[in-house]
DNA sequence: ACCCCATGCCTAAAAATCAGGCATGGGGCA
DNA sequence: TGCCCCATGCCTGATTTTTAGGCATGGGGT
């Protein structure tokens, strides 16, 4: 089946955050908004923590269903921010009322989906050491959280396409030739 | 509950009604397109006149819920137009394909829940007989009929908002005073 | 300090969805 | 014409999902 009802309280969810912090929601305001019973919340997830994990998940995955395939470094980072934009109000109320733990530890699960897709892609069929691998990934994730979460903590400014831009041709090849480098013979 | 999968099944025939004309939409296309069992549509619905018979009733109780009251005739032909604007292409392909007699079904369907909500909004507490009553039903309910049979012939065309707007100038009145002539004194 | 309310959890009943199969009948094709 | 395919409508029983109602806990606000 689809699980028309798990959609339908994460849209709910998603609606209530969109117009107050999330401090502010409960169980009951949920079940309330789309009209079924309190028990059938809990069925479906553990409390509102799970449910927002369960959300940026699937927001991770659709994410990489929608770029099966990242080119460009700055790509990878834009669809996390169309997600993100999308969605805005309700970031923000995550990212001002969740605990910092909380949103550290989704805005990292984010950051890593993304970068193994675009790590793939980047590598192309080359093979270079594990241990290297995971020293890039651990680069590039690290780059995006913190380019993330500055862009997090200024609210979310439009300009940040620009930024990219920018960036983009002040770093141009640089990966790849991270990636040559470590490249086995 | 609220109904998700049953939704689901509504929005999906919707979505495939405005692809193709109802002759080339079969269950198996519906669940197949909402990712659930053939039999849970049956569990729904009797068959897919049924389908389109509820959908047509859950409008028009959209609409009344909408319009609790309706001041002028032509808003209530116009509640009409706008739902059946919103799904243009479904309409004309139910239109075209259902066979005539459902086709009138649910149009009469429609035109009579709105009708009734008009007439009691026109009549303003005052009483008439059943019998006149009845008589001012149908004839509302035949102009609607006619008018919205007359535009669906011709597609759907955008200009039928400035011809009720004429039609408002012309018969200004004239149910009120139909109705006063029936009031029991 | 007290109360209220959200939470998380439990049980049992009811509702909804599923898989699999069967008979029918109409449409298309040889 | 006869045959075959496939959609239909329906059935059964198993399974999953949703519901109603209640209970203990703990934190926040008065």
């Amino acid at each position: 089946m689809a699980n028309f009802t798990k959609k339908a309280i994460e849209a709910s969810f998603l609606k209530l955050l969109t117009e107050r912090p999330l401090s502010q929601i409960t169980v009951k305001d949920i079940v309330a908004d789309c009209g079924i019973n309190r028990n059938t919340f809990y069925y479906h997830f553990e409390d509102i923590p799970k449910l927002i994990e369960d959300m940026v998940e699937e927001d991770a995955e659709a994410i990489i269903r929608a770029y099966p395939t990242i080119e460009k470094f700055e790509d990878c980072l834009g669809a996390v921010l169309d997600t993100a934009l999308s969605k805005k109000r309700a970031v923000l109320h995550i990212y001002h009322s969740a605990s910092r733990d909380i949103y550290e530890l989704y805005l990292w699960k984010v950051c890593d989906h993304v970068i193994d897709v675009y790590l793939a892609t980047a590598l192309n069929g080359r093979r270079i050491k594990d241990e290297d691998l995971c020293v890039i990934q651990k680069y590039l994730s690290s780059l995006a959280f913190g380019i993330i979460s500055n862009w997090l903590k200024d609210g979310m400014p439009d300009n940040i396409r620009a930024v990219f831009a920018r960036l983009s041709e002040i770093k141009k090849g640089m990966i790849q030739e991270m990636i040559s480098r470590c490249e086995e013979q």
